[in-house]
DNA sequence: ACACTCATGTAAGCTGTTACATGATTAA
DNA sequence: TTAATCATGTAACAGCTTACATGAGTGT
């Protein structure tokens, strides 16, 4: 598999999907949303770039820049693109993390709205299992055969601040989807 | 520094602060709230716990279990007490991950409660700033120069989802502050 | 003179995971 | 007898970051 990472792969695959550029326009533009998922840094984008080209997902024209240092523009090849619809089509894995629903976010205008679709309601299908299970815990954790370790206060803090943020994103996704049925 | 992570050290201290435990209990217990953090593997958290053991940061008692594999319950030390002061003393770093944000407020419990409310108000002061930054970037990012790349719908979207769960954290931040106040 | 943006890249290291190994006890 | 829970651990590697290196142009 020509080493390379698997995250950054797909997702960086995705925004050439929507627009080709270049390295350092990728940089730019995830810099701006750098609270939501955070940026690459050069040590992972750059390589990243190098191994798409060499497995023939992308190709790359390189603009020498008169007055500037030459860019280098990626673009989605055939193969990129069937790679990265194999991807699309896979549900996430349960547990990821935040930032993987947040990058799928980002790639919607790439995707068929019906994976769209699909991808929110996978998700609302998760959060709202979590919703319960924190909402059970806040609920009856007292008493039992010695429940359970470190029941801080902090304990219940956070499951607050858990069930507060899985509300909130329930309520977005069902908003969200009701919209896109238009 | 004897090998051993950083974030995880810091945590594992902060729960051992609250409670003496064994590896398999701290799993245990980060697994009922997985979703807000994620429980670490066996291959971080127990190398974690011997560097912690052999910097004496904590002690152990080994408690050979009748019909069962022995526990190794984990104390801190007082030293352990003097680094994790340490460490909670200083802000949370800028960028941190929610993860970050999370495992501060479990450790709540061994906190006193005004190094609390000052992690707090940062919290708040940092999802501020997002959200106003988050705002800007909805209202007028079209027209501009080009002013941008990979605008797809899934920039929108994504910025709306953010600005959503940000509005909800502030929520949360400020009614959680002003209930400590009591 | 200094620092910053543009633009690319490399080397080394940290943090963590996956997958395995061990071994005993209890439930289907 | 097959699997699951309890309990600890190791080895390999994935994925990323930090810090560096380069080099031109632009602003103060």
């Amino acid at each position: 598999m020509a080493k390379g990472t698997v995250n950054l792969r797909y997702f960086v695959l995705g925004l050439l999907a929507q627009q080709p550029m270049s390295g350092y326009d990728i940089k730019r533009f995830l810099k701006s949303l750098d609270w939501l998922i955070g940026s690459p840094s050069s040590g992972s984008l750059y390589p990243v770039l190098r191994a798409l080209l060499q497995d023939g997902l992308v190709t790359v024209e390189v603009i020498p820049g008169i007055d500037r240092p030459p860019k280098k523009i990626y673009s989605l090849a055939g193969a990129g693109r069937q790679a990265l619809d194999n991807w699309t089509d896979q549900p996430a894995v349960p547990g990821a993390p935040l930032k993987g629903f947040v990058m799928r976010l980002l790639l919607a205008g790439s995707l068929p709205h019906t994976r769209l679709v699909a991808h929110l309601e996978q998700r609302r299908v998760q959060v709202a299992a979590h919703q319960k299970a924190l909402k059970q815990a806040s609920a009856g954790p007292d008493g039992a055969t010695g429940s359970d370790a470190a029941a801080g206060s902090g304990q219940h803090l956070a499951q607050d601040y858990g069930l507060t943020l899985a509300t909130a994103e329930l309520a977005w996704l069902n908003h969200t989807l009701e919209r896109l049925s238009n």
